[in-house]
RNA sequence: GGGCCUAUAGCUCAGCUCUGGUUAGAGCGCGCGCCUGAUAAGCGCGAGGUCAGUGGUUCGAGUCCACUUAGGCCCA
């Protein structure tokens, strides 16, 4: 404008740094990470670690067979903050990733791309391709964690596949064989008819299914044997089932003991039926009103003898406490060989196993009327042959929860099948583990110990046999004489050897002889001549044993883990599995402390899932948003509960980060021209402004150090966010603007306050980098760096020369004085009195006179503190009343246009302006400032 | 059906256990205004809540108890 005007602006310090307010992490991240592996960071944090405790984050493996999912991205985010925070804390945290390679669902895949050929492929060859596919998932996934910014030993992660882990599971196994936990089993398991194998609990899951639901009649052979029945035949026993199919292994029928049973009429008919279904069963089979005849105790029916509806034998009549009276008629079919409770009731009368289906769910030659027939598809056929026989009272269709193969989608059979199982009450196992879940190991959230605790107390035996290809061989020997399956020790020794060398192919592709030690024998016969068989360990166990085959074996780890951190769907799942493996191994807990996070919701708090469409991926937040974004993420969400995600709540994260981002550029923008080894200040020469905003720094550090020893990361978000926003950004930044700005570049007053957001700067870089690795580092190296990246540096610890309580108390009052005098402010700016808040002077009248006093005392602060240009405060009459007048009714503010003129280089008003005769448009601070610089 | 968990402003979280006690807080978003020396920034003010519902204990309940509803994980 005027040519005359000195240009003051330059005479200013304003803000100036190359941190670009714009952060395009997605270009910017991927930059950062090639830069991180150029200086070799991940060699350097070791280093550094060298020689100090350790502790160790025991990764749970994910499963190689896809790209990573929201929940992938959860849970390492979390570990890995975990793990940065402790190296940051003094400690050697190495970090070795693991992938679980084996299985049934990798294995399907591979058959699936096979098509009509798989009969043609050896299992050797499924076992190629399955080896080829996890491992292009394995490149695929660390790429995509790394791209997280998750940190650890990703050119050495362990892989379940890898012959030295499979020696580790391989010594697992022969620590519980050799303890005697491990036997031969011919029991009821969950049966894959299509892939014709054993199923995991883990393996199945319930759809909704359609079932007929029929009622039978057992005749009673014997009624005479049973007192209140004497005389009374002839007569039936009726029961009821939603699986007809199981009626041909049918052996006997379990009535309760303590309940009230009855005899009824029905027409012609008398039949037996629990006392409290009398009614639901008459409605149910749509009988006419029955005529009770006798009334008895289930006792009192143990040893009749109804004879069998499909095959020429006979059913006997058990008791068994598992009887309920939730439906039916109180009389259960029961097939020993079809159902975990009825094998166990069988056990205790003698009965035997029978089983009349194949592997393929097809009827054998012990049901020869329908040999080779679908048991589902056999239903019907059974239903008819029952009405037929005359033996149907009713059939009608029940919708219910149904278990379905988690692989294969089809119903699954309960079929007792020849196993291999660890017996978890052997040598007290069971007991030892609740005994270890209740003392040595802590649980995070602490409701995870009566969950896992309670499964523990109530899983059956775990079935570790699988029939498939892709898996660890479990060495069996069949003794050719004796035909029996053999699980020794000493093979288990002979093959873990040669698997150390080969890896576990060799039990396929070498002869049996290379297995049997010298001089070994089957026990029962003596015999020599054996032949291997073909069973797999449970993928669970592979996992399972990574305690052994990883912590025990790498460089740098140890077991007990300090550390796993997992969904809270592994307390029945990996939690589980090391455990036991654990127990029977080592006698211990495989870790010390158990941290488990929930699972991911939508935007409306439903459950995360592929086939309701609403799922988000990580890589697609990561390309649009950055990883940095993601993980603030995880952090701002309470992850011991289930965390949601949506498009809006990723737009409030970005918005989060921007505010924090331009907090930590503002803060870089003042240190443009601080040296911190010459021109720092030491606390107690600062002013009381910077005195308050390093002890409410201190207080920050405190309490988001106790956040991340706590786990409860959510508060570090909240706690930093909010102190960037309150703290900084509307409070000591602003009113700091000022001297920043307009006094001379080295005023000791000046240099004071960049000293104290030096020693921000530095407190939030470091705390941050946990949790937004590549922001920090990237603000960190823009600073004055002391090291070649902010994860070298040490998490920052509060000198005490920072904390004030007092200070901190003074300020709060003044600061609540500062809100009440903000609405009269307002006022004035809505009448068009001011602008910015230096156009004003204000005055505060005190009707209180404690409140005065403390108020006169720091007027000029106070005028600081509201970034006005003048600032008085009166006494007033006091305020009416009794009780003691809150500060908005003790304070009467007035707020006008300040006088004077307003200084155009700091922008205050101020009755001195025009009275340099060198700068008459300035104030004398200004004046003096711009001549010293001059 | 069983075990464990969750429910506070549109959103993310405090407050809830040890210790029940005046008008339930924050930030974001939203509305209105200011600034233009953090500028695809910054500041201020404001509106938003039957603390999931019902019943109980108590002088008093977001907080304790019971049940219900909705949602989550694990099992049957």
């Amino acid at each position: 404008m005027s040519t005359e005007t000195p240009n003051y602006k330059d005479t200013l310090t304003i803000t100036r740094t190359d941190f670009a307010q714009k952060a395009k992490l997605a270009s910017s991240e991927p930059e950062r990470l090639a830069h991180w592996r150029e200086i070799g960071l991940e060699a350097r944090i070791e280093k550094k670690s060298e020689g100090r405790p350790k502790y160790v984050l025991h990764d749970g493996p994910p499963y190689a067979n896809g790209d990573i999912h929201l929940g992938h991205a959860l849970n390492k985010v979390l570990k890995d903050i975990v793990v940065r925070y402790k190296t940051m804390r003094g400690f050697a945290t190495r970090f070795v990733p693991g992938f679980d390679c084996h299985g049934l669902p990798i294995e399907q895949k591979v058959i699936e791309t096979l098509g009509k050929d798989e009969k043609e492929h050896s299992q050797i060859e499924i076992r190629k391709l399955c080896h080829e596919y996890a491992t292009r998932y394995i490149g695929l996934q660390t790429e995509q964690f790394q791209r997280l910014g998750v940190g650890g030993a990703w050119d050495a992660p362990y892989l379940t596949l890898d012959p030295a882990y499979e020696v580790g599971i391989l010594k697992a196994l022969r620590a519980m064989v050799a303890r005697g936990s491990v036997y031969r089993g011919f029991k009821p398991v969950y049966w894959d008819a299509r892939f014709r194998t054993a199923l995991a609990e883990a393996e199945i899951e319930y759809e909704e299914h359609t079932s007929p639901s029929i009622y039978v009649r057992f005749p009673v052979l014997n009624p005479d044997d049973c007192a209140p029945l004497q005389g009374r035949g002839p007569l039936n026993i009726v029961i009821w089932t939603t699986t007809p199919w199981t009626l041909p292994g049918n052996l006997a029928v379990t009535v309760h003991p303590d309940f009230q049973y009855v005899l009824i009429q029905v027409g012609d008919e008398k039949t037996v039926v629990a006392e409290a279904l009398v009614e639901s069963f008459r409605a149910d089979a749509g009988l006419d009103a029955p005529t009770v005849l006798a009334k008895f105790r289930g006792t009192e029916l143990e040893g009749l003898r109804c004879s069998h509806p499909l095959l020429p034998k006979e059913s006997v009549v058990i008791l068994g406490h598992h009887v309920t009276l939730d439906q039916g008629t109180g009389c259960v079919h029961t097939a020993p060989g079809h159902g975990q409770e009825d094998y166990e009731i069988g056990l205790k009368y003698g009965l035997p196993i029978f089983v009349p289906v194949d592997e393929k769910g097809c009827f054998n030659e012990l049901y020869p009327d329908m040999q080779g027939e679908y048991v589902f598809k056999a239903n019907p056929k059974i239903v008819d042959l029952l009405r037929d026989k005359g033996l149907l009272v009713h059939v009608g269709q029940i919708t219910h929860q149904y278990p379905y193969s988690w692989r294969s989608h089809q119903p699954v059979l309960v079929r007792a099948t020849d196993q291999w199982f660890m017996d978890i009450d052997h040598d007290d196992i069971r007991k030892k583990s609740l005994d270890a879940i209740d003392g040595a190991v802590q649980w995070v959230p602490s409701w995870g110990r009566d969950r896992i605790y309670n499964m523990m107390a109530n899983r059956p035996h775990w079935c570790l046999s699988r029939q498939r290809s892709w898996g660890v061989p479990i060495p069996v020997l069949r003794s050719v004489r004796a035909n029996q399956s053999i699980l020794a020790v000493e093979v288990i020794d002979r093959f873990t050897e040669l698997v150390a060398e080969h890896g576990t192919d060799c039990w396929f592709t070498m002869p049996v002889e290379a297995f049997v030690p010298e001089g070994f024998q089957c026990p029962v016969s003596g015999g020599t001549e054996f032949e291997k068989e073909y069973d797999i360990l449970d993928v669970w166990y592979d996992s399972g044993s990574s305690h052994i085959a990883v912590l025990e074996q790498t460089a740098g780890l140890e077991s007990p883990a300090d550390l796993y951190l997992e969904g809270s769907d592994q307390h029945r799942g990996w939690f589980m599995s090391s455990l036991l493996t654990s127990m029977a191994a080592r006698d211990r807990a495989p870790y010390k402390t158990v941290l488990t996070h929930g699972f991911l919701l939508d935007g409306k708090g439903e459950a995360m899932s592929k086939s309701k469409g609403n799922t988000i991926s990580p890589l697609d937040i990561v390309n649009r948003l950055g990883a940095d974004v993601l993980r603030l993420w995880v952090v701002s969400e309470d992850y011991r509960n289930d965390v949601a995600a949506s498009d809006a709540i990723f737009k409030q994260i970005e918005e989060a980060y921007r505010r924090i981002r331009n907090t930590i550029r503002f803060a870089l923008g003042n240190l443009s021209d601080f040296d911190p080894e010459k021109d720092s200040i030491p606390p107690a020469e600062r002013s009381e402004i910077d005195r308050w905003a390093l002890a409410e720094l201190a207080e920050l550090i405190d309490r988001v150090t106790q956040a991340y020893e706590t786990f409860e990361f959510h508060r570090i978000y909240h706690l930093v966010h909010q102190f960037c926003v309150n703290t900084l950004s509307a409070l000591y930044f602003d009113i700091l603007k000022d001297r920043l700005y307009c006094s001379a570049p080295d005023d000791a007053v000046r240099r004071a306050s960049q000293s104290t957001i030096w020693d921000i700067f530095r407190s939030l870089t470091a705390m941050l980098a946990p949790v937004m690795p590549f922001t920090s580092d990237e603000a960190y190296m823009h600073g004055h760096p002391l090291e070649a990246s902010v994860h070298l540096e040490d998490f920052p610890v509060v000198p005490d020369a920072w904390r004030d309580a007092d200070l901190r108390e003074k300020w709060r009052q003044l600061l609540a004085a500062r809100e009440v005098v903000m609405r009269p402010l307002e006022t004035a700016r809505r009448d068009k009195i001011i602008g910015k808040s230096l156009d004003a002077a204000v005055v505060v009248r005190c009707g209180d006179a404690k409140l005065a006093a403390f108020l006169s005392e720091n007027a000029d602060l106070l005028r600081d503190v509201l970034i006005v240009s003048k600032c008085t405060v009166e006494s007033a009459p006091p305020t009416a009343g009794d009780a003691p007048p809150s500060l908005e009714e003790a304070l009467c503010v007035e707020a006008t246009k300040a006088p004077g003129d307003k200084c155009i280089r700091c922008w205050t008003f101020s009755e001195e302006v025009g009275s340099d005769s060198e700068h008459p448009q300035l104030c004398r601070r200004c004046a003096d400032v711009v001549r010293r610089l001059s």
